[in-house]
RNA sequence: GCCCUCAUCGUCUAGGGGACUAGGACGUGGCCCUUUCAAGGCCAAAACCGGGGUUCGAAUCCCCGUGAGGGCACCA
């Protein structure tokens, strides 16, 4: 058997992170067992329908790098894979359906079900229309829906991947509406018949379908088609354990994106959201994970999603980067002003440190532009430093910075240590004073040494002298 | 209201009757390294929801309770 699955979203211009997840997961079960993976574009909400959300989809999905065998623009046999493209193919179905009885026309009105709010559907009470009362009201010209009969009695049970056995009285069960006034299908109706029809065999979705499945089976039941694999997933939740909802101003994929976090690292962390390898191992790429993704591995319970752990894996995707990737990826980040610099010699420094890329301009805005210095970034006890003897330091260390004539790294830092030994000093306690001047922010991508060689002879010492002159004016 | 599902450190998880003094990771605290901050290394605090069974033995199986989530649309 050739294993083929699917992800099916509604056009509504974004990637919810669930969704992408959902995604993940069917494309690696795809890819673990040489299947095929398929994009089939679920748009039958008139409503809701986004026109540009397509081109979203299409983006994310090559953000994520799941690449689908067959899609709308990828046709593998099995099309259209656009279900407003399929209408005909439904009002085929449900005609079936009509003639078996597995389905009735129901005419009555949107709110005009008789019953409380509260309440739901179950039994509508068109399911016992004669034929004659269904032609009449046909040809006076009521607009009605098709809904599918559920039997009176009895259960449905189903077995799902993750969940395991699943029971269900059918009493529980609405006559659920199959085919829409507007000649539109349900989700639920075309969903299980693009399933079949696309040879899907493993229907992977979220939690919420659990118990709307048995609905599902009914109608596999009343085409006589084999039902497929369900793979029910686990929600991902927010911290305080509540729904994710771009309405409420959660992110999306694209907003993570947009936020600083490489798309690889989302997919990483995601995918250990709800799944485990097994072993301790949390570090995967895509490649990674298409080898050892299974579904037996899948979690029951919802996972709270954290922002502090995607945050650490991106920076342990960050730090995986070749130099070249990382300095690509940095220079986007970058501002303007910094070009005068070595921005190579920066993304070096900044690769290590940096957790999310739009931490960037923050941490290097002191090259081009020196902050307001307040004399207490002078006091540091480990160093051993106030500013009195920042003071003393800095003037002492000026004229052997003036007469350094190869400006580099390693020069600078054989300068300085020699200084500091002759002087019998603590080597934080000049290193301090000049970083400080150089940068004037508690923390730098860098040691005193990386900035100067950065900076420029002229322009450190320049700012060395500002410190000088800001830590005599602080005396007075 | 009815139905379904779930339940291990704050969070993500390992665990599928004895290997559990319950392991790993994030986060938190401490130490080391060190030219700041990171990265890296080491250490620490931190959990089997409660109650009954079954069993020689239960985090693991069963039941009840409690809590949480989901479903009950001409939305997906």
């Amino acid at each position: 058997m050739i294993v083929r699955t699917r992800f099916a979203p509604s056009p509504t211009g974004y990637m919810h992170i669930g969704n992408l997840r959902t995604a993940l997961f069917a494309y690696l079960t795809a890819r673990r067992n040489n299947g095929v993976f398929i994009l089939r574009v679920e748009d039958t909400d008139q409503e809701r329908n986004i026109p540009e959300a397509l081109d979203a989809i299409y983006a994310s999905l090559a953000l994520a790098g799941l690449d689908y065998d067959e899609g709308p623009d990828k046709d593998g046999g099995y099309g259209p894979y656009v279900q407003s493209e399929r209408l005909d193919i439904y009002k085929a179905h449900v005609e079936r359906l009509l003639a078996s009885g597995g389905a009735f026309r129901c005419f009555c009105k949107k709110d005009d079900t008789g019953q409380e709010d509260s309440e739901p559907v179950r039994r509508d009470s068109c399911r016992n229309l004669t034929e004659h009362e269904v032609e009449t009201k046909i040809s006076a010209g009521e607009s009605f829906v098709i809904r599918q009969r559920i039997p009176e009695s009895g259960s449905t049970t189903f077995v799902d991947e993750v969940y395991g056995e699943i029971t269900i009285e059918n009493t529980q069960l609405d006559d659920q509406v199959l085919l829409k006034s507007d000649g539109f299908p349900t989700y639920n109706f075309a969903n299980v018949v693009d399933d079949h029809l696309m040879g899907i065999t493993h229907v992977m979705r979220g939690q919420e379908y659990l118990s709307s499945t048995p609905k599902y089976n009914l109608l596999y039941d009343s085409f006589g088609w084999p039902v497929p694999i369900y793979v029910h997933l686990p929600l991902i939740v927010k911290a305080d354990g509540s729904k994710f909802s771009k309405r409420l101003g959660d992110p999306s994929f694209e907003d993570l994106v947009r936020m600083g976090y490489l798309p690889g690292a989302i997919v990483n962390y995601i995918a250990l959201l709800g799944w485990s390898p097994g072993d301790d191992r949390e570090f995967f790429t895509l490649a990674d994970l298409e080898q050892v993704f299974s579904i037996d591995h899948i979690n029951k319970s919802s996972a709270a999603f954290s922002f502090d752990k995607l945050t650490w894996i991106n920076g342990e995707h960050i730090r995986a980067l070749s130099g070249d990737e990382f300095h690509t990826l940095a220079e986007i980040y970058y501002p303007d002003a910094l070009s005068r610099f070595d921005t190579r010699k920066i993304s070096r420094l900044m690769q290590v440190r940096t957790e999310k890329l739009t931490d960037i301009p923050q941490a290097v805005a002191f090259f081009f532009e020196l902050p307001e210095c307040d004399v207490s970034l002078y006091q540091h006890k480990k160093s051993k430093c106030t500013p009195q003897i920042s003071l003393d330091v800095l003037r002492a260390v000026l004229p052997v910075m003036e007469e350094l004539e190869v400006w580099d790294n390693d020069s600078l830092l054989q300068a300085l240590k020699a200084f500091i030994q002759a002087r019998g000093y603590k080597v934080g306690t000049v290193m301090w004073p000049i970083r400080t001047a150089l940068s004037c922010v508690l923390v730098t991508p860098g040691g005193a040494t990386e900035l100067a060689d950065i900076l420029g002879k002229e322009e450190t010492l320049k700012r060395i002298k500002a410190g000088i002159e800001k830590l005599e004016n602080a005396e007075k």
